[in-house]
DNA sequence: CGCGAGCTTGATGCCGATCAATGCATGTGG
DNA sequence: CCACATGCATTGATCGGCATCAAGCTCGCG
C-alpha cells in the first residue's frame, strides 16, 4: 500500500529534546539524518561547528531543478526530505540518469572539479535540501579532521557506486539490471526505516530505463515478467517484493 | 607508425637494475608530470613539502596487479610511467574494466570509502608508480590548502568521468562507443606530448570491449568498419586516425 | 467527464552476442 | 632454423534480446 512511515529517529541518542519547529535554520546537531549524512561519527562539539556550515535550507518542488549542468558551482546539497535524480546529457540531446538521491545523500559533488555543475539535479517529489557552502566546507574540514575524513569517504563511495553502475550497464541483462536496481533502492530505503518489501517508486519507467540503459517498454515488460513469476506485485508505481531471494539470485548468478 | 616519443622525454630516472629492496626516491618537485598530477598549481615551497609525502616508487611489471579488490587500503598511487587498467568484478565472475590510467593519473581512490580496495589495478605494460601514503596525504592536505583543493578536484573529476562512461554505456551504439573511446584516449595522450593521430593500444580487444560494454568481436568488427570507411588505419594494436572529424561526428550526432 | 501523462502489451526488426573457423604474430624447444 | 604452441585478432553465419513502432489501457486531475 502506501509506504510506511519510518520509525522516526532510529538513532536519537540523548540530545534531541529541543523543539521540533526549526524555521529555515538547519542544524546538523539536531538532524535525525546525522548518522547517514555528512556528520557521521562526529562528536557533539564537532556537530555544533558543523551547524555553522549549513547556512540555509531550500525547498525544491517536484519537477524543479536544484541545479543544472553549466551552473556555477558554489554549494553542495544534502537531501533532507524528498527524492532527486541527476542526469547528464550529451550534445546531441541524449541523456542519462546517473543516480537517484534520497535523504541524507549529497548532491553536487560533480561541480567541484571544474567549478561548474556537470549534471542536472531534479526533484522527483517536493523536497528540501540543506545548502552547504563549499568553500566553508573546505575551510572547516581543514580544522576538523573527522570532517575531512568523512567527506573523502563520501566522494570515494560515490566513485565506487559509479563503478557498480558501470558493471551493471556493461555486462548485465535487463532482468538483472532491474533486480539490482530494486535491491539497491529498497536497501537504501530500509536504512532509513522504510519497509524492505514495499516501495513506491518516485520515478517514471522512462527514468528507470535511462538509469539502467533500457527503454521504458523493456522496464515495463520486465516488471510484468517479475509479477508473472511471483517475484513482485506491481501496481503502477507501487511495488511489493514477494521474493527478495529471487532478485538476489538474478543479480548474483551468471547467465543461467 | 610507432608511437612518437613525447617531447619532454621520460624522466631521467635510470631504472635501477638492483633489487627492489630500497625505495627509489621520488620527488614531485622535479617530476615532469607535476602539471598533470597531484601537484598542479603548487608553489615551489609546497612542492618541497609534497616531496615528503611521496615515500617510495614501485615498479609493476606488465600483467602484475598493483592492488586487488579486498586488499587493505593504505596508499594511493600516481602512475609515473606505463599504463594500467582497473576492473571490478561481480560475485558470479563477470568483470568490467572501469578505466585505463596513464602517467599522471591517480589509482586507488576507490579504497578510501571502506579502507579496502574495491577493484583490481593491473599494469598493461611495465610501469612505475609513486606510492602516496594516504594518511600522510590527509595530514598534509590539512596544512596545505591547495593540496586539499586539488585533491578534491581530482576526485570530483573522477566522478564526472564515470558519469560520462555511464552515458556511453547507457545510450551509445557500438560505433559511437569506440569513437568516443579513441578520442578520449588520444586526447589524453596528446596532453602528454604524444601524437594525436597515432596510437599504440596497450590493451586487448577484449579489454576495450569490457570497458565499452561490447564483446571483443564487436570491437574488432568496428575497427574494421572504420578502416573500410577510411576513418582509421588499423594494424593490430597500431591505430592511425585518418579522419578525426568523422569520429567526432559519430560521437556528437544522434542516431543518424 | 474527458483529457493527457504515464504504463502496458503486441508485432516486428535490427544490433550486437554467440559460435566457429581462420589468420597472424610471438615465443619455445627440438 | 623450422615445427609447433599460444595468445590475440579477424571474419563469417546465425541467433536472440532489446529497441522500435503501434495500439490500447489506467488513473489522476481540471
Amino acid at each position: 500500500m502506501t509506504q510506511t512511515v519510518p520509525p522516526t529517529p532510529a538513532l536519537d541518542t540523548a540530545v534531541s529534546p529541543t523543539l521540533r519547529l526549526e524555521p529555515l535554520k538547519a542544524a546538523c546537531s539536531t538532524c535525525n539524518l546525522r548518522e547517514l549524512c555528512l556528520p557521521v561519527g562526529m562528536s557533539n562539539d564537532q556537530l555544533e561547528r558543523l551547524d555553522t556550515l549549513i547556512a540555509t535550507r531550500r525547498t525544491v518542488p517536484r519537477g524543479e531543478t536544484l541545479f543544472r549542468a553549466g551552473d556555477n558551482f558554489l554549494s553542495l546539497f544534502a537531501v533532507r526530505t524528498g527524492f532527486f535524480k541527476t542526469c547528464v546529457s550529451s550534445e546531441d540531446g541524449r541523456d542519462q540518469v546517473t543516480g537517484f538521491q534520497m535523504s541524507g545523500e549529497l548532491l553536487g559533488l560533480d561541480g567541484i572539479g571544474t567549478d561548474r555543475h556537470t549534471c542536472d539535479a531534479v526533484a522527483l517529489e517536493d523536497s528540501t535540501v540543506c545548502v552547504i557552502h563549499y568553500q566553508q566546507l573546505e575551510h572547516l574540514s581543514h580544522e576538523i579532521t573527522d570532517l575531512q575524513r568523512v567527506f573523502h569517504k563520501i566522494m570515494s563511495r560515490e566513485i565506487v557506486r559509479d563503478h557498480g553502475v558501470m558493471l551493471l550497464l556493461g555486462s548485465m541483462r535487463a532482468e538483472e539490471r532491474l533486480a539490482a536496481f530494486l535491491l539497491n533502492l529498497t536497501q537504501r530505503l530500509h536504512m532509513r526505516g522504510y519497509s524492505q518489501s514495499a516501495v513506491i517508486l518516485r520515478m517514471t519507467r522512462e527514468e528507470i530505463g535511462s538509469y539502467l540503459g533500457l527503454k521504458l517498454e523493456t522496464v515495463s515488460r520486465t516488471f510484468s515478467k517479475f509479477q508473472d513469476e511471483g517475484i513482485l506485485e506491481v501496481k503502477q508505481r507501487q511495488i511489493r517484493i514477494l521474493e527478495q531471494d529471487a532478485l538476489k539470485r538474478l543479480v548474483n548468478s551468471a547467465t543461467c
